[in-house]
DNA sequence: TAGATTGTTAATCGATTAACAATC
DNA sequence: TAGATTGTTAATCGATTAACAATC
């Protein structure tokens, strides 16, 4: 029942806590339903029952779901009851500002490190963490046992670096980068190029 | 030909772009293939050559794509032969990083305006630009026909905004709020929402 | 010419949706 | 009980891949 779930699935329960979540601080009503979540996201209710009947029931026939359980089960499924502590390489503008990030915190992320190989950078302090040479990377990795990091390097330095990061440990790494890195297949990225993003759209413009 | 294109492939067109430039740059060749284009992205070939059949045949058997020339068709089937103005919404730490993130202008997007409600914020300088009141955001988007924002603001400005940009002409946005936006269904919203990226490989790790 | 590679067709694979029995 | 909503099955829809004739 839990094998082979397809990504595209994995990649919608994120979404669906996001807005567990938002229903849970609203405090409006303990339970939701497929038909609500779905109209809440643009989703087919359809879609929302097939996605969560991969990994279980959650539901009850009548009343829906008891949105703090299906919160928490949603959390155990994608493993977000620890705390993960991640690094960043990359201290320009972007890496500043997800370095202040506090959303990462609040969702049980913890930037610990953050990395670059400009002088001028080296030493500053970003949201109480200095910034370190990217030569340590790999001794903070194997010390700390990290498994996911950030990159906001330029597109230079991004493959190199992703090597490194996972010849390191590194298995997860969210890509600010703009260019597609060559990974193990047992490596996840998640690309994020706000460039590709913008030109997505305009094309319907 | 040109009609109802599948938006996955409209989402790829920007990959392939980006590599194409990267390959321009490196100039150790004038010429690319499918399986090239391939190799590099992680996609089959197949998949390269069906997308591009959608828009007309930009190849030739043997020698494949000419980069220069599938830049060009590129660019002009997405749009990007022109100068976009863009809004940017929310003055924190992400907006200050976009602010300053030159690959906007290298790629032909303008940010023009940046805009916020937070009375500490207003006045300040960020790349040239002052920090606006959102109270000028209609003013603004339509004065100077803007058709593209980025947002940065909490989830709980998010909708109310949104609502607001769509009323006076915005119809592609680049959404960092954590939060899934209602919009018409001639409105565009690409998502990018840090934590959920990072959500989305947790599960495999 | 021989080798390479396109654009396209048909087959395959996978994801979404509609429908409904089960049941709260 | 009657209404609501689940989890699941089967049907539909759409995307990817394999294969190949055409041709540079």
């Amino acid at each position: 029942m839990v094998t082979d779930i397809p990504d595209i699935v994995i990649g919608r329960l994120p979404i669906y806590l996001r807005t567990l979540y938002r229903m849970a601080e609203e405090g409006s009503k303990t339970n939701t339903s497929s038909h609500d979540l779905g109209e809440r996201l643009g989703i087919s209710s359809a879609q929302i029952r097939k996605d969560l009947s991969h990994f279980g029931e959650f539901g009850k026939q009548g009343t829906g779901y008891n949105i703090g359980y299906l919160i928490s089960q949603l959390e155990q499924i994608l493993k977000l009851q620890e705390e993960w502590p991640v690094v960043l390489i990359g201290a320009g503008y972007l890496g500043h500002a997800l370095a202040h990030y506090h959303r990462f915190q609040l969702h049980g992320f913890h930037i610990g490190w953050i990395f670059d190989d400009d002088p001028a950078k080296l030493g500053r302090v970003m949201n109480g963490l200095p910034v370190q040479h990217t030569d340590e990377l790999e001794a903070v990795i194997q010390r700390e046992g990290v498994r996911i990091a950030i990159l906001a390097v330029p597109a230079g330095a991004a493959q190199q670096i992703t090597d490194r990061l996972v010849a390191a440990g590194i298995r997860s790494i969210l890509n600010y980068a703009p260019i597609s890195v060559s990974v193990p297949a047992d490596v996840h990225v998640q690309y994020s190029d706000p460039v590709v993003q913008l030109q997505r759209m305009t094309y319907y413009l």
